[in-house]
RNA sequence: UGGGGAGUAGCCAAGUGGUAAGGCAGCAGGUUUUGAUCCUGCGUACCGAGGGUUCGAAUCCUUCCUCCCCAACCA
């Protein structure tokens, strides 16, 4: 039936593409396809969350289908509406749009009458043994469960005791619903687990209209099925729990709870990226000890760190289609992302020129007050993006970086007596270098070719240095952030046994520069604005910024060989 | 020592019995008023290891090894 079916562009299927379209092979579920994203509200969405995002709402789009927004709000100590907002927001921000929100509070009823019927089938039984004595009872890897003490009782004795649960009539951690599987089975999870305990908790939607709440196995796969969900997928440490998932559904033998066919639990690896940690215990951590500024410091893999960092929505994703989705515990290279967010910045960033570290430098055969304007291309290979003038003057500034007093092999750029090219200006030659009483640089005199203006000389000798510049009687001074990664080593969790993972931190993960001086255009752009400052990198206005002080993070440096050539040079 | 997963180049990842895609990283060139971009070229990957089946195996069988997850009234 399904003649054509629409596939990936120039990729090879991954394995959940390939369950997808064997399905609709099969004329199961009617060809339909609906996803879901079921975040907890407990925490910020970070770039593992955005992966199974793209994963969720990237299925439903190529099939056709569509996908649901559902917050797994089943324990009300840990959740709140602030995450519920954030996590509206950076879904939004990613470029998706849900079909249903939903929360699994919602269906709390649905749950409860389910419950009852299970009750009543004699598949759950209320137990009332302690916390420590379920646990117990339980056995372990070696050794099976043994029964509960109360594994026993009649359904109308349950029933009864279910329903004084729910109306309030048991303290807190007294009582539980316990599904009646397996105590024996090798699979923990079937030995008879958790269906509902008695929690007194204010609910951010329900208030307290309940005592009792469901547990995530019995909510999940009932959500999931009541939404009609066609494929449920989680990652890989969820797999040992769909036997449990499939098993509370198909108690509704005849079928007047769900629809048929069922949904599916579909289990694929986690993110993991290099030089950082993705636990929501690790991230909430970092912010609480203060290592970082808050959730959306830009050094955070946060989906709003990544956003105040100047990451786009189109990287991220392009990210997330370049790792793949497969089944093997995965380490993604940092690195790669980087490269998402060059490309993407690449074509679009329009360019600018701002000095991080400055170096006065002074024309010495031009007055002072002499200026001449020039034009500069705002991108070198997409003339659609215009030009902006700037003016040269007699006193400039470059940065530190660009000039050597002894120049290294290869080195291009100015020292004594070389000769480079202003961008977009004129050439300009070294003549002398001013030091301060310590012996620090601290001034060039530089001499300019009046015939270069534009950047070429007319008698067409070649000058390989081109280095960016600001008139230091136009620029404006502003602020920049430098971010290296938040951990010196690739898998900040695989610290010795013992030691501490926060040993690992890089202390240079942020290097502010309160002295950057940027070109005049710039000083206006506002909050989330990218740039490219030429030859330095990707940078984006920070929300931090005010009229006159403005504030720069970097996104990511540019591609930098030199520093390569120079390793191995020396 | 129980149950569930996974092992293909530094990192991802195709491949589903016919003789190892692609991306990132790296290396070497070329172009370039960003040492950026762009373009070109470059990897015997003993396909975790050993046996076996087969004319032929990364793909099938078998034994073994390694790694990950599971013993919250968390999700």
């Amino acid at each position: 039936m399904p003649a054509e079916l629409p596939v990936p562009e120039a990729r090879s299927l991954h394995f959940i593409e390939e369950i997808v379209e064997a399905d609709r092979v099969l004329g199961k579920h009617g060809g339909r396809v609906l996803t879901r994203f079921p975040p907890e509200p407990n925490g910020y969405l970070h770039i593992g969350h955005a992966k199974s995002i793209c994963l969720n709402f990237g299925l439903a789009n190529t099939y056709g289908g569509a996908t649901n927004l559902r917050f797994d709000d089943t324990n009300p100590v840990k959740e709140d509406v602030e995450y519920v907002d954030s996590i509206r927001e950076d879904v939004h921000w990613l470029g998706f749009q849900w079909k249903g929100e939903h929360y699994a509070s919602d269906y709390f009823p649905f749950m409860y009458d389910y419950a009852e019927h299970l009750i009543q089938q004699g598949k759950a039984y209320v137990c009332d043994l302690t916390e420590a004595e379920i646990r117990e009872y339980r056995g372990n890897f070696h050794t099976p469960g043994k029964p509960s003490p109360y594994r026993e009782r009649s359904p109308e004795e349950n029933l009864e005791l279910f329903r004084r649960m729910k109306a309030g009539e048991f303290p807190d951690g007294s009582r539980v619903l316990r599904a009646k599987i397996d105590m024996q089975s090798g699979n923990m999870n079937l030995r008879d687990p958790l269906m509902y305990r008695i929690r007194r908790a204010h609910h951010h939607r329900t208030g307290d209209t309940w005592c009792i709440y469901p547990m995530y196995d019995y909510a999940h796969g009932v959500s999931d099925a009541l939404e009609t969900i066609t494929h449920s997928i989680c990652t890989l440490e969820f797999e040992d729990h769909r036997p449990l998932y499939d098993w509370f559904l198909e108690q509704d033998g005849e079928g007047k709870f769900f629809q048929r066919p069922l949904p599916r639990q579909i289990e694929f690896a986690r993110l993991n990226l290099t030089y950082t940690v993705m636990s929501k215990r690790r991230l909430l951590q970092l912010v609480q000890d203060g290592i970082v500024r808050g959730w959306d410091d830009p050094r955070m893999p946060t989906l709003c760190g990544l956003r105040r960092r100047g990451y786009t929505p189109e990287s991220i994703r392009a990210f997330a289609e370049k790792v793949g989705v497969a089944k093997r515990d995965m380490v993604a290279d940092a690195g790669l992302l980087e490269f998402c967010i060059r490309e993407d910045l690449e074509k679009r960033a329009p360019r600018r020129m701002a000095v991080l570290r400055p170096l006065k430098v002074v024309i010495t055969n031009m007055t002072e007050g002499e200026a001449f304007e020039v034009e500069v291309p705002n991108h070198p290979e997409d003339a659609s993006m215009g030009t902006r003038r700037l003016s040269f003057t007699r006193d400039l500034f470059i940065d530190q970086d660009d000039f050597r007093e002894v120049a290294p092999r290869k080195w291009f750029r100015l020292a004594p007596g070389a000769e480079v090219r202003l961008r977009g200006a004129c050439l300009v030659t070294c003549r002398e270098v001013v030091k301060d009483p310590a012996g620090n640089v601290v001034e060039l005199r530089c001499e300019w070719d009046p015939a270069s203006r534009g950047g070429n000389a007319p008698d067409g000798r070649k000058v390989k240095g081109t280095l960016h510049w600001v008139s230091a009687t136009h620029a404006v001074r502003a602020e920049v952030r430098l971010y290296e990664p938040l951990f010196t080593q690739e898998d900040p969790m695989g610290v010795p046994e013992g030691q501490d993972w926060k040993a690992l931190l890089n202390p240079g993960s942020l290097e502010t520069l309160t002295e950057a001086w940027i070109e005049p255009s710039l000083a206006s752009a506002q909050a989330g604005e990218r740039f490219q400052f030429e030859r330095t990198g990707y940078f984006c206005v920070d929300a931090d910024s005010r009229a006159g002080a403005p504030v720069f993070n970097r996104t990511v440096g540019l591609k930098d060989s030199w520093s390569k050539i120079e390793a191995k040079g020396c």
